[in-house]
DNA sequence: CGTGATCTTGAAAATTTTCAAATAGAGTGG
DNA sequence: CCACTCTATTTGAAAATTTTCAAGATCACG
């Protein structure tokens, strides 16, 4: 499908926002729009011809499976974030839809090239990249804290912060785009220690779970001294 | 301290290689050359006038320190090594040597001209950058496994690997940079831990630990296995 | 309204942390 | 060069946390 940047919702925050309509013009014919459901992969660790996209609606996940099939999620992206590595002759790591998603690909060939014909979407990349070196910074600095309830605390409180409109504030009731068991991929814990420390957190008064995936937040405040004040 | 590119130890793997002679020279005069002993700061966390730099020789480490005091290390860097953050108001983390370290410095704002000015330069970056998100995602990868044994020994592993003059195998024989307490900052562990899996290893026939820092490696195969083959 | 997957909960087992000392090392000043 | 001191490391044992194993309970969906 082809791309349709007249409307599309990331348009002034996304990577090719730097561009103008002709500059933009020119990049979109490149590249095709994709529609992913749950569970999709989008790119497999491994793959040759890698390629590159902008996340327009929906959520993802990048992750690492061990040989022994273990899995580890190592980044979240949301609306607007760019994914796939340039420069790489393989992809590292798989990539895959959380929930109903659409996203518009480019080979990475022509994104590079892109990148060179104009400087500043190559800016724009880099300053996108270093804001996933401080996302993968701040989860590390979440996860093994010895701490299993102020990690649960700061992922919701960050996820909560993810679902919201306005940028700073969590939103107050929302649905975790993630299993218990991908919480616990993210943090490094198990399913059950996961579920147990969510079901603490509940009694405690800190938040109400709405079904299995809904929350509402009670307490951010309290989240927040649980969680030390991190994970931006 | 005047830069001297012409003896520079990492001339043709930086950032800065892309240059050609004249263009390096141009950024030279902006750059300033420092010595830093262990445990001097290069910036501190919260900085308002961040510069960057490029690591000549040495090692540093970047780290978050928490408001109840206590620290954690996100990223080492290596000789070629950039820190430093472009595009962002205030210094987030706190970038430390670890042993005594020389590097070559440059305010934000002449890195920035630069990155304007040589497209090649922010391509180079933006290539770095993508290498520390990796470098961030592996050490996740590592940490909070729930295996401090295997994150011990992956640790060596890399370690092993910094300290080698060839990119791909370990050195036999080599100093730890990091204290134990270091080692622990880095997987989320506590200096007992980290010294106890230290000692298993040693009783096992992995590694020999030689005096507080010296590491020899027995059987880098072994550790390979319990590493489960990651952290590159 | 089943049915399979996800989630919750319990109790025992394993691992890690904590607390407390003893040892070894590095650096300093005499 | 040595003794001294301060810091880092090792080790032990008890306490705390998390994982594992094992059932139930709930939810989502056809």
């Amino acid at each position: 499908m082809k791309l349709a940047c007249a409307t599309c919702p990331v348009r002034d925050r996304a990577a090719c926002a730097v561009l103008n309509e002709s500059e933009r013009e020119t990049l979109a014919s490149a590249g095709r729009m994709r529609r992913l459901s749950r569970g999709q992969m989008l790119f497999a660790a491994g793959d040759e011809d890698t390629a590159c996209a902008t996340l327009l609606s929906g959520a993802l996940k990048v992750c690492l499976t061990t040989p022994d099939g273990c899995e580890r999620i190592l980044a979240l992206i949301h609306p607007a974030g760019f994914v796939g590595e340039l420069f790489r002759p393989f992809a590292d790591y798989d990539v895959v839809a959380l929930t109903e998603s659409t996203l518009c690909t480019f080979a990475r060939r022509d994104m590079e090239a892109a990148l060179r014909r104009y400087p500043a979407l190559g800016e724009a990349l880099l300053r996108r990249s270093q804001d996933d070196v401080h996302a993968a910074r701040d989860l590390l600095a979440l996860t093994a804290r010895g701490d299993a309830k102020g990690s649960i605390a700061a992922l919701v409180l960050a996820l909560a912060r993810a679902a919201s409109d306005s940028p700073c504030h969590p939103a107050r009731n929302f649905e975790l785009p993630l299993t218990r068991g991908e919480m616990g991929q993210m943090l490094g814990l198990t399913i059950e220690t996961v579920s147990r420390q969510l079901t603490l957190l509940e009694r405690e008064g800190s938040l109400i779970r709405k079904g299995t995936r809904g929350i509402e937040l009670v307490d951010p405040a309290r989240l927040e001294v649980l969680a030390g004040k991190e994970l931006g």
